[in-house]
DNA sequence: ATAGTCAGTGAACAGTCGTACTCTCAATTG
DNA sequence: CAATTGAGAGTACGACTGTTCACTGACTAT
C-alpha cells in the first residue's frame, strides 16, 4: 500500500465544493432555472468547462445543494421528538432547533424553501422526495409515544406531514422575516403547534 | 360625449391579455426569473419592443399575473365560511371549493405556488401581501362564528393564517399529483383540517 | 523511470437576451 | 376635413449564454 494523499481527489473535491457554494450564494437572489452555468464558474474562478467535469449542469448541481442541505438534518428531527419532557417543553424546543439552524444557515434554507416549487423538475423531486422522508421519520417517532396508541398509521403520517410542511413554512417565515420580526413568527409558530398538539390530543375522541 | 367604440383601447387590453395567458403558459413549465421579455412575444406573435406598451419588464408581468390569479378570489372563502351548516360539512365544502378551483385554472396556482418564494422580489411580495389579506378575511369571517367567543384577535389571524397556508400546500399538492392521486390529496387535506378544526374546539380549554 | 489519466484551460461556435432607436399607419381628436 | 396620437413593426447593438473541441501539465499507477 502506498502512502497517496491523493491530492488528486481531495483537489476535486475542493472545486466541487467551492462550485456549491458559489452557487448556493448566487441563489440567493434568484432561482436555479436563472442560473448561468458560467456564473457559478466566474465567481469560482474557474474555466467554464471546468463545470462539466463536476456536474452535468445547472440541474445536477442543484440536485446536489438538496442533498447537502437536507441530507443532514436526518435523525436531527427524531432526537428532538425522542427526548422526554414535557409536550410543551418538547414543542418550543423544536420551534427553537428550527428557527437556530435558519439563522445558522439562511442560504441553505431559502434555497430549498424556493425551489421546492421551482422550475427545474429534477430539484423539485429531489426536495420532495427528502420532504416525504421527513414526514416518515417524524410519523415513526410519534408512533413511538404513548398518545399514539389507537392511531391509524396513515394519519400519523398525515401528522407527520403536517409537522413537515409547518416547520417548512416556519422557516420561510423566518428568512423573509427581517431582523427582529423573527421573534413575532416564532412566536405564532409555537402557538400554530400548539393548536395542532391540541388537535392531536382530541383526535381519537369522535367516532372513527 | 360620443359614441366611441374605443377600439384602440380594446385592442391594447386585448394584446395585453395576450401578453398575461402566453406567459401563464410558459410559466408552467419554468420560473418567472428564468422568463425572456423575447419568449413571451414570440409566443404571441407580436414584436419585443411592444412588450413595454404595456408592462416595465417581466416583474411587472408578473405582478399583474398576481393581481389576476388572487384578485378574483377574494370573499369566495368567506362566502363558503359565512355559510350556514354542520361544522365538518363546511370543511369538506372549502376543500372541494380548492380542488374545483385548482382543476379549472392550474397554471394560475402553479404561478403563485410556485413564486410565492421565488426569484422575484416584487412578485414575491405582491402575492405575501394577497395572502395575508386572505388570512385576514378568514379571520374575520372565523370571529364572526360563536365558537369564536373569548378568541384574543392575534389567535384568530393565526388560526386563518394556518387556513390559508394550508390551502396553498393543498393546491400544490394537487398539481403535483397526477390524474387519479388527487382523492388522496382531498381526503389527507380533510383529515388535516379536521385536526385543526378539533384544535380550535379545545383551544380555550387551557388557561392563557 | 515511463506511460497514462484527467482536472482544468482557452478559443470558438451559434444562439438568445434586453433595450435603444426610427418608422408606420389606423384610430382618435378637434 | 386635417392634425395628432400611440400601438406595434423593424433594425441594430453589445453582452451573455451553453456546449464543442483540442490542449496542457501535474498527479498516478505500473
Amino acid at each position: 500500500m502506498s502512502h497517496t494523499t491523493g491530492i488528486r481527489q481531495v483537489q476535486k473535491q475542493k472545486t466541487r465544493q467551492a462550485l456549491l457554494d458559489a452557487a448556493l450564494r448566487l441563489l440567493e437572489h434568484q432561482s436555479l432555472s436563472s442560473l448561468g452555468l458560467r456564473e457559478v464558474t466566474r465567481a469560482v474562478g474557474v474555466a467554464p468547462t471546468a463545470f462539466y467535469r463536476h456536474f452535468d449542469g445547472t440541474a445536477a448541481l442543484g440536485v446536489a445543494l438538496v442533498e447537502e442541505t437536507l441530507g443532514s438534518l436526518h435523525g436531527m428531527i427524531g432526537a428532538v421528538l425522542a427526548e422526554t419532557g414535557d409536550s410543551e417543553e418538547r414543542l418550543d424546543r423544536g420551534v427553537e432547533l428550527i428557527a437556530r439552524h435558519v439563522a445558522a444557515q439562511p442560504a441553505h434554507f431559502r434555497f430549498i424553501a424556493r425551489e421546492q416549487h421551482g422550475g427545474v423538475g429534477p430539484v423539485r423531486e429531489a426536495i420532495t422526495a427528502q420532504l416525504r422522508l421527513f414526514a416518515e421519520e417524524v410519523a415513526a417517532a410519534l408512533a413511538a409515544e404513548p398518545d399514539s396508541a389507537g392511531w391509524d398509521p396513515a394519519d400519523l403520517l398525515m401528522l407527520g406531514g403536517l409537522y413537515v410542511d409547518h416547520m417548512v413554512i416556519t422557516a420561510s417565515a423566518l428568512l423573509d422575516a427581517g431582523p427582529g420580526g423573527e421573534e413575532e413568527v416564532v412566536r405564532v409558530a409555537r402557538r400554530r403547534l400548539r393548536l395542532v398538539t391540541l388537535g392531536r390530543a382530541h383526535w381519537l375522541d369522535e367516532a372513527p
